[in-house]
DNA sequence: AGCACGCCGACT
DNA sequence: GTCGGCGTGCTC
């Protein structure tokens, strides 16, 4: 018999399979989707068989080796998760094994060679009846030890060295005991089910209903929920209901060390049912869980972006929570949109398929009103808190008073919330490395004309530019607007803990950021501690602003609103809305009304005012406007195509290249960005050229693209970087 | 990836 | 004269 297998080399030039003989012996074990170990180019490397049965090739280019030995007793690539893996190849323009690659866990990867094997435990088990045992024994010791393993089914060792660690070592030197090895799992769950009795408001039962109808059938929800509105329990409830049919159901969140409290609710509803995947995990527990899950022990995944390859028998439901989560999308090869991957898998299987979040994104809403997707509503929070009061503030007031980072109002905010012994969260949104240049003195921006996005300051040449469409100028040294000086102003989080702790020496701040959560846990340590009231103050950059529930909380400030507003990129409106409401709603939960205060250098903005009216649908409209004029998504697709060399006249003149290929390619109505600098332009020496694609519908596109990948894979001087839907650009 | 082949500089 | 630098090419 022939089979196919697939070796996993980085290079694409390999990315095909090879064609191997397989022996009488190994006839039995060998089946589509376990890992082998095959002769190559002179040493042994392990693939994974895609096809069995094939053809005998007659050829005489190459002589067809002979399959070493078969490494797995279980499949580990289903037809289904086979399935996927050519999707995305197909669809993120990246090889098979790449593809592959990334739905496995270290473990069980061909490439990779780890000591990541099974645990045991060893127990102890009686060689013969225990009257016969218990004969053998030559003391009292010795016949306590066989007592306790007679009367148990299964004994663990170490329980029986207790008793005496010499005892069993002679029992065992006699024969008299034996060692059974059983395989265990590094992480344990509790099996402690806590039954709640909820009592779902009218709205969550609408939505649990709705759902309920339609349980066993292909059905794309959009469930729009404001912050506090009890999503998660409706999750639950209809887990509940799919895991009463005996089937499985993943759950996919942004990113697990946010959201902490989220798992101990499934975890404590659902017990042993719930296996969590997400980069913290050792390979070894990682390994486990996904063993579980193979196994089917394990019903409900939990898990970043990579869960949703989750190997589950039976899966009968995909839930994404927060869906408008930019983490969904992986940024490195393969640029795969784990949404992308839920909608097909939820087709194919024809399960039902859940978008959760209190700020939808553009792209989905707007399907939702065009009805390929239902949309779910709960527009109440539960116990009907009222919405936090909302101020925005105008920093460049502030500044002519000397108040930098804050402002008088945010100053009395926090001492009258700390003197009401209430809790404060500060997010400060310093993320990226793109300098943008705003007026201190009036907020103004430089935009391009053109693209609608800020422009990027590149210090070298003294130049502000677009890097969409390259639209270039000088920066001036007066702002164009009110004339005063133009000066770049930015400072981090822990500029922010000093400016505080100078202000406020008697409150407790503590400070969450990528600095002080480095190491593992470093998240929950610091919620814990605040949620403890150990601390007056939290400051921190967005990842604060997940999730979270703080009783204590009042009071929410946003240090520099501008920050995000700000980015070249055209989604920062959505994504300043989205994640300053996030923010704002933590303030005040229960009894108290909490208080919000925005600081911000563009007081006017629509974004801003809508984030403060607590305004999605006014948001919506406003954005999906500047979205149509300037056709960007949802209005249009995009492409996002990167050149990259070390060399940088061969960058620049195979991004010509490139752009002219395109242009003379695709249809006439998709519009060409470019060749353009990229933001980062050189980094570790490498110079990076950008094209912008904009289409809305392009027949020709997919293979344009795919031929262009495949012009550069030989290519060793220029690397062609395509993202398909890019999520930034 | 990694192993071979191949074509040029500095060493016993 | 050789040893070895890493550029290029191929692997069922």
């Amino acid at each position: 018999m022939y089979v196919k297998v697939l070796l996993e080399l980085k290079n694409k030039k390999t990315d095909q399979a090879y064609t191997y003989y397989v022996n009488d012996a190994l006839k039995e074990d060998i089946q589509i989707g376990k890992r082998v170990k095959v002769p190559f180019n002179k040493r042994v490397l392990e693939g994974y068989v895609l096809e069995v049965n094939v053809q005998v090739p007659s050829t005489d280019d190459y002589t067809i080796l002979e399959i070493q030995e078969v490494v797995d007793d279980e499949i580990i690539l289903t037809k289904e998760l086979l399935d996927i893996a050519y999707y995305i190849k197909e669809t993120t323009l990246c090889s098979l094994s790449s593809a592959i690659s990334v739905m496995l866990p270290r473990a069980l990867k061909a490439s990779v060679k780890t000591n990541v094997n099974k645990k045991y435990q060893d127990y102890l088990k009686l060689n013969g009846s225990l009257e016969y045992c218990l004969d053998k024994c030559k003391n009292n010791t010795q016949r306590e030890i066989v007592s306790l393993v007679g009367e148990n089914a299964v004994t663990l060792k170490k329980e029986a060295e207790l008793i005496s660690n010499s005892g069993v070592q002679t029992l065992l030197k006699n024969q008299v005991l034996e060692i059974e090895k059983q395989e265990e799992y590094r992480l344990t769950s509790s099996e402690v089910v806590q039954e709640e009795d909820y009592v779902l408001s009218p709205d969550q039962l609408n939505v649990v209903e709705t759902v309920e109808q339609k349980l066993n059938e292909h059905q794309k929800y959009l469930l729009y929920g404001v912050t506090g509105s009890g999503k998660t329990e409706v999750y639950m409830q209809i887990i509940k209901k799919i895991i009463n049919q005996d089937k499985s159901v993943i759950v996919l969140v942004p990113e697990i060390s946010l959201t902490p409290q989220f798992i101990e609710n499934f975890k404590k509803r659902f017990a042993s049912l719930v296996a969590c995947l997400h980069s913290g995990l050792l390979d070894g527990e990682k390994y486990d869980e996904w063993r579980k899950i193979n196994r089917g022990e394990a019903k409900i995944v939990i898990g970043a972006r990579s869960a949703i390859f989750a190997p589950l028998k039976n899966l009968g439901l995909i839930i994404i929570d927060e869906e408008h989560s930019e983490t969904y999308k992986q940024e490195n090869s393969p640029r795969y949109n784990a949404i992308d991957v839920a909608i097909f898998r939820a087709e194919k299987l024809n399960i039902p398929l859940i978008l959760g979040s209190a700020t939808p994104s553009l792209e989905h809403m707007a399907r939702a009103s065009k009805n390929l997707f239902t949309l779910l509503k709960l527009p109440n929070r539960i116990n009907n808190q009222t919405l936090p009061n909302c101020a925005i503030v105008d920093m460049a007031k502030e500044m002519k008073k000397g108040n930098y980072l804050l402002s008088d109002r945010l100053k009395v905010e926090i001492e009258s919330a700390v003197s009401r012994g209430e809790q404060v969260i500060l997010l400060l949104n310093r993320r990226g490395f793109a300098t943008n240049i705003t007026c201190s003195n009036c907020g103004y921006t430089y935009k391009c004309p053109n693209c609608e996005i800020t422009l990027t300051y590149h210090k070298t040449k003294n130049v502000l530019r677009c890097h969409y469409c390259g639209y270039t100028i000088f920066k001036k040294e007066n702002c164009p607007n009110c004339g005063e000086d133009l000066n770049m102003y930015g400072s981090g989080t822990e500029k922010l803990e000093e400016v505080i702790k100078k202000e406020y020496p008697d409150l407790r701040v503590i400070r969450m950021d990528a600095d002080t959560t480095k190491h593992k846990n470093g998240h929950a340590e610091i919620i814990e501690k605040f949620k403890n009231y150990e601390y007056d103050i939290l400051l921190g950059t967005q990842m604060i602003s997940k999730g979270l529930d703080f009783e204590r909380v009042s009071l929410v400030g946003i240090i520099n609103a501008d920050a995000s507003l700000n980015m070249p990129d055209f989604r920062s409106g959505e994504r300043t809305f989205s994640l300053l409401l996030q923010a704002s709603g933590r303030a005040g939960r229960k009894d108290t009304i909490g208080n919000v205060v925005i600081q911000t250098f563009n007081p006017d903005s629509f974004i801003l005012k809508c984030v403060a009216d607590q305004d999605y649908d006014a948001f919506y409209n406003y954005e999906m406007n500047i979205r149509k004029k300037l056709k960007y998504p949802p209005y249009y697709y995009l492409v996002g195509i990167k050149i990259q060399s070390r060399d940088y006249n061969e960058a620049s003149h195979e991004a010509t290249k490139v752009a002219s290929y395109l242009r003379k390619n695709l249809s006439e109505k998709t519009i060409i960005l470019g060749p353009t600098i990229a933001n980062m332009f050189k980094v570790n020496n490498i110079y990076h050229f950008q094209i912008i694609i904009k289409y809305r519908f392009d027949d020709k596109l997919k293979k344009t693209l795919q031929e262009l990948d495949k012009m550069y894979i030989i290519n060793n001087k220029v690397k062609l970087d395509i993202d398909i839907n890019p999520v930034t650009v």
